[in-house]
RNA sequence: GCGCAGGUGGCAGAGCGGUCAAUUGCACCUGACUGUAAAUCAGGCGCCCUUGUGGCUACGGGGGUUCGAAUCCCUCCCUGCGCA
């Protein structure tokens, strides 16, 4: 087995659990986030610099990385880690979620989470209906390449020979992310797909790297058991749990309380995509050890700035004059340095710098949370 | 001094007799963003008022023509280029 893992503590008061998660590039202390690297990179830092801000595992993506710059050139170059300068935990994501976000995500507009905006949760997507620019059959999806507009296949046996040239610790199985405007006939047949192309992911293993496998069925009941079931059923040695998981903090436990049941319980379970800082308290109380979320990253390169009691979009002019530091309880080293008013010039000067030292603060911002998560789990708060 | 071209909202730049409080871009102000485009999207952006087929003040200054002008005429001021 590629990586053990270990639950040194189960909680009184919830689901939640904390454990290490042993890989042979180093441990990670769970509850953790898992930041999200998808080119090989945290956008804007380097690896020492996604350490220094506490990161213990990155996750890179297999459509991306195939792309560009082929995992063939990663693996000459002696793997991801060597690749890039991680000698630490990583995870690779399937390509799974490209099969939605450059489909029916780009068709509509819309993201995995349902929301207001989109009008809620009508449903635009019937049980055959095919996204524009991606074609899902049952062997797999036929992307456009963004990168020079050839055709390009990945199905599971592609997603997994390419994970397995890039060689990250722990490897998902190819899923379809479902999107949230979909019929219910729809779900059941992407679902069905998922469950044959994790099969064929869990029986075509070549490498020692961990893999995991794919919980999907949307915001459906008995989908989301039946999936938890099969899935479990599987040669895997973790979870992953992805697609839709609600509008609300009610809906995602309601869903994740749904599926847990049902896997093993030794095993880890990782909530693909799910992390903004209102989330991570929920979720770790669900029951869940890691997760990947861009919203640290993402927001930080729009000039937002999380922060003790919620955010700070530094774009705004009045954090010119602004002398404090991000975070007044912070002890990064970008508020230990760097001003408010400092940061806001350069975000409106249009400098990258801006978005390096954002970025790394809100990794450090939530990585500590975590930490802290962690802390309560021990000292039986939480 | 003469000739030509211009002076429009924070800036750039449309409009050239009515439907213009004035296209558009930038800037500015709100908000969105969850298995990553440094992207994008939604709304606001003269003043007053709770609202509106609302009131007021506006397209360099002043004066005209007209039912009606940012748009036409006169005049003054200013800017750029060319010639003296």
């Amino acid at each position: 087995m590629a990586i053990k893992f270990t639950i040194t503590k189960k909680s009184k008061k919830s689901g939640a659990r904390l454990g290490i998660l042993k890989t042979p590039n180093g441990i990670v202390e769970t509850p953790s986030l898992v930041p999200v690297a998808t080119q090989a990179v945290v956008k804007t830092l380097t690896s020492e610099e996604a350490a220094a801000a506490k990161c213990q595992a990155l996750i890179a993506n297999t459509f991306h990385l195939h792309l560009k710059p082929g995992e063939k050139i990663v693996k000459a170059a002696g793997g991801l880690h060597k690749f890039m300068n991680w000698p630490r935990p990583l995870m690779t994501d399937s390509g799974g979620f490209q099969v939605f976000s450059l489909g029916f995500g780009r068709d509509l507009g819309v993201g995995k989470i349902p929301s207001a905006s989109f009008g809620g949760r009508k449903t635009v997507i019937d049980k055959n209906a095919q996204p524009q620019k991606v074609k899902i059959t049952d062997g797999g999806a036929y992307f456009k390449s963004p990168v020079d507009g050839r055709e390009l296949f990945i199905g599971p046996r592609e997603s997994m020979k390419i994970q397995e040239a890039l060689g990250a610790d722990i490897i998902f199985a190819f899923d379809e992310c479902t999107p949230p405007l979909a019929a219910k006939s729809y779900i059941e047949r992407s679902l069905e797909r998922t469950h044959r192309w994790a099969k064929i992911c869990a029986d075509s293993r070549k490498t020692g790297q961990a893999l995991f496998g794919i919980v999907q069925g949307s915001n459906f009941r008995d989908l989301r058991e039946k999936s938890a079931q099969f899935i479990n059923s599987l040669n895997f040695d973790g979870f992953g749990i992805g697609g839709d998981l609600g509008e609300s903090k009610a809906d995602t436990k309601k869903i994740i309380s749904w599926i847990l049941p049902h896997l093993d319980e030794s095993k880890p379970r990782h909530l693909l995509g799910i992390g903004k800082i209102e989330d991570i308290e929920n979720i770790v109380k669900s029951g869940i050890d890691t997760f990947d979320c861009t919203v640290p990253t993402h927001y930080g390169r729009r000039g937002i700035a999380f922060v003790s009691g919620g955010k700070l979009d530094l774009r705004k002019s009045v954090f010119l004059k602004d002398k404090r530091p991000l975070d007044l309880k912070c002890d990064c080293a970008v508020c230990a340095d760097y001003s408010r008013g400092y940061i806001a010039h350069l975000l409106k000067a249009g400098e990258i710098t801006a978005m390096r030292l954002l970025t790394f603060h809100n990794l450090y911002f939530f990585n500590s949370y975590v930490e802290k998560i962690r802390e309560k789990i021990k000292s039986g708060k939480i």
